[in-house]
DNA sequence: ATGAAAGCGCTAACAC
DNA sequence: GTGTTAGCGCTTTCAT
């Protein structure tokens, strides 16, 4: 009546290649001990059969879960939700994921929160972390039976690799791009302090404007749209005369020109406005916003892969270049 | 790779509880065969004690799967890859997987794929599935195996649920807003042809421009940028008159005022652009677009919670409220 | 309605 | 190195 195709079991690639399942098991994990003939002959037969392992029988033979968890830090769970960048996020990772049987949750966690981490490791089910807006207590409270399952999109250390943009690298250029075309008093709205791998765009900043015997011109911000409608006004009440700003992230950006286009500013006019991400609305809104590339999607496939996909190839640190994307908007 | 920590196990409130494993299980289960009181116990036992199912072991043994796929159709795969949308679906679709320990997973595939879902039930791993962009092929295509396990998000049927956001009103008020504040010539850029949900928003449109006694004026279309970029190219050029174009989405909407705007055409003075969706980008640029609520995360959580939760509270049908989401651009 | 026992597919001890 | 033997935690026959 019901069709039940039988999937290919472990049984019966071990048959098939006569050897035992155990053998079978150790040719086809990366590291276990097996003869390079047999582990050779297990592979072939393995992949003529089509075999896929089962990740339930697997997590729970070997303790070691089936989802992947993206733990996102934020001061609020309404932060993550509007949050755009996870929706990129979860898209590359749960694709990735698709691959190798597995699935991705979502959670989020307060700013500094050791406790999820040590939560994480205790959960059944979860094979690994990917940590987003990593601070450095958190990544402290890496518990011991978490270690090596744990990747970190931002700053990294503590036995946990890291993978990110180089914001460093992207906001200079996209600074040396304002100062070339003209403008000269350039100010900078902030990334939340609590988020160590943002300070390396403000580092880009301050270095810039030294090198350009400029003042510093900067306000606190965060991530969101409001950071940069209050951080526009800021700005310009501070320092009227400004002539470019220099956003955190488009988010903000796309604040900061709503704040300048209610006060009379023209953009990019009479200031220029740049962001960071490259988001797809950067392109479409007017004008249409001068940013720097961030590969989001590369970043969480990468980590996705580096928690699922073959250890050895794991750098403790990885940096993913970002570009200038010149528009009209500076 | 290290062992975890135990956790809380069946057999520890079987115990606790002085049953049996099997009527713990029995009566942890919703519709399971147990005694009143035993049920009672057992229950009260494991909120106690916290217990959470391991979802592995639930999976290998019931044969059920440890996470959601969340199917897209389309016509390509790079259509998924910049579909806002499914970023927004998946935030929703792993926040509420990950109360219950479930991951989420995404796929692509060809519109109409018949063989997409037998192919998903054959593969181990897969509790169920959220398919998006449903067509009726694919929605007859559903194995015996998998009857129970799919929600459909858009057109429903042939025993699979479907949940969806309620167009025809949605698109209703769009255009009684568009009629009401002046407009008389209102162009719309199609939703794509082969979506059949889609056809209620079509559907709409002719319904009330037959109600204004006004002729239609429609052009093909799609979801993403390009299709306002060339649709509100080809309405201008074919009705020069036109003082009102509804896009089949916001993206649409975007690609159509880029259009307009470069060929100096006012919005919203000249023409007047709505959109559907209210995506986070519609309010921020300039002029923020008129449009209407669409629910998307909303919609997948109860999709998720349809597939995970108790199964008795879906169903076979259910639409979720749109609301006209009157800004400038309209 | 309940308990005992047999697996689900895999990995990890433990021998050899 | 390799086979043998136990489980991982749960659901499900089968008895009772």
């Amino acid at each position: 009546m019901e069709r039940r195709r039988a999937a290919v079991t472990l049984e019966d690639v071990a048959r098939a290649a006569g050897v035992s399942r155990a053998t079978a098991s150790r040719a086809l994990v990366e590291d276990g001990p097996a003869s390079t003939p047999a582990r050779a002959r297990v592979r072939a037969v393995a992949a003529g059969l089509g075999f896929r392992p089962d990740p339930a029988a697997r997590a729970l033979a070997g303790g070691a879960g089936t989802r992947i968890v993206l733990a996102v830090l934020a001061e609020s769970a309404a932060a993550v939700q509007h949050c755009e960048y996870v929706g990129r996020a979860l898209h590359a990772a749960a694709e990735v994921a698709d691959r190798y049987g597995v699935g991705v949750s979502l959670r989020w966690a307060p700013v500094h929160d050791r406790g999820l981490l040590p939560a994480l490791a205790a959960e059944r089910g979860v094979h690994g972390v990917v940590l987003v807006n990593t601070t450095w207590p958190v990544l402290e409270s890496v518990p011991a039976d978490l270690r090596g399952r744990v990747i970190s999109i931002g700053v990294g250390g503590a036995g946990v690799p890291s993978i990110d943009v180089d914001t460093l690298t992207g906001t200079t250029a996209v600074l040396r791009h304002l100062f070339a075309s003209g403008r000269q008093r350039v100010a900078m709205i902030q990334p939340p302090a609590w988020l160590p791998c943002a300070r390396r765009s403000s580092l880009a900043y301050r270095h810039v404007l030294a090198g350009e015997g400029r003042p510093e011109r900067m306000v606190a911000g965060g991530f969101d749209v409001d950071s940069g409608r209050r951080g526009a006004a800021e700005v310009m009440a501070r320092w009227p005369d400004t002539d470019a700003i220099l956003a955190a992230c488009d988010e903000v950006a796309f604040g900061a020109m709503a704040t300048l286009r209610s006060l009379g500013v023209d953009v990019p006019g009479d200031v220029a406005v740049a962001g960071f991400d490259d988001v797809p609305a950067a392109a479409l809104g007017w004008p249409p916003l001068t940013t720097a590339s961030h590969p989001v999607e590369l970043i969480h496939a990468a980590a996705v892969e580096a928690l699922l996909g073959p250890s050895a190839a794991v750098p403790a640190r990885r940096l993913l270049p970002s570009e200038l994307v010149a528009r009209e908007s500076a």
